[in-house]
DNA sequence: AAGCAGGGCAACCGCTCAGAC
DNA sequence: AGTCTGAGCGGTTGCCCTGCT
């Protein structure tokens, strides 16, 4: 049975948002609230807006504290880090850097970090969008020439799908139903490469509201059989014989952890 | 000056999950 | 137990702006 559209399509507006609408969300849900229930909240305030739409637009730009632009380079290492250790997974990572957004972030990342991470070797995204903009633009690498390619249909073994689920309920996030974590070969197991402060924050954060979860998280967390799976295929890359030359710009954690992984 | 390519960001889409019934 | 619905997430797209030729 196919679901029920939540709103009517036909008498929504979308596109960017106008500083009316912006001012009616805006002072409607400073007053009042959202009520619980984003879908009827466009109704209420004669707003013609998709209820998702609303909430979209009140946690990515209209909340009071919210920041955008001028990411420092603190914040650039943590989400650099985060995103080799867990993944694309926007809204834990978001939860670490407040005032930030899942959206800005992701947004952040596809446009400077991972340039900064990986240098130039990019599918040019620009050919890529005039030819048909599709799946493979916005999420692959392309390695220069050396046959790897980061598509982001990987599994790890690593992060059990418990933890990560977990993790992602604890910012009240979702993940995926199948019970397996997917996330790009690239960031697959490297918990190690967290730094220490945030492997225990995750840690207590999970293990303090979630019994049970702890014992995933001790796994997680179990430094004695450090691989850099996932990172291998750096370890034959040309010019990126020293880690310190992959970026000089980002994850000093990641080059660190490369380059004396076993104090870990 | 005009046209094109690429970058950046806001917003939408489709999906899953959790809770209510 | 099964179904329905709203919330929330990650991925993708649209569009504007800027820089280059």
């Amino acid at each position: 049975m196919g679901r029920a559209p939540c709103c009517d399509k036909a008498n929504v507006k979308k596109g960017p948002w106008s500083p009316d609408e912006d001012a009616l969300l805006k002072s409607y849900v400073e007053q009042h609230g959202t009520g619980g229930n984003w879908i009827a909240l466009p109704q209420k305030i004669g707003l013609k807006r998709c209820g998702k739409s609303c909430r979209l637009r009140w946690l990515n730009y209209l909340r009071p504290d919210i920041k955008h632009g001028g990411f420092s380079e603190e914040e650039d290492n943590l989400i650099c880090s985060l995103y080799i250790s867990i993944g694309s997974r926007w809204s834990i990572i978001a939860a670490h850097l407040p005032g930030r957004t899942d959206n800005d972030i992701k947004n952040y990342w596809n446009t400077k970090l991972k340039k900064k991470l990986f240098g130039k070797h990019r599918t040019d995204r620009g050919q890529c969008r005039r030819v048909g903009r599709a799946k493979q633009e916005t999420d692959r690498f392309d390695d220069g020439g050396l046959g790897i390619i980061i598509d982001g249909v990987g599994q790890n073994d690593y992060w059990t799908s418990t933890s990560i689920r977990e993790l992602h309920g604890e910012v009240g996030g979702r993940s995926s139903s199948d019970g397996v974590c997917h996330q790009s070969p690239l960031v697959a197991p490297s918990p190690p490469l967290l730094p220490q402060p945030l492997r225990e924050d995750c840690a207590s954060l999970a293990s303090s509201s979630l019994p049970g979860v702890s014992t995933d998280l001790d796994e997680l967390f179990r430094f004695d059989s450090v691989k850099l799976e996932g990172f291998d295929f750096f370890n034959g890359v040309e010019g990126v014989k020293n880690w310190n030359e992959v970026s000089p710009l980002v994850c000093p954690s990641v080059v660190q952890a490369h380059n004396g992984v076993q104090q870990w």
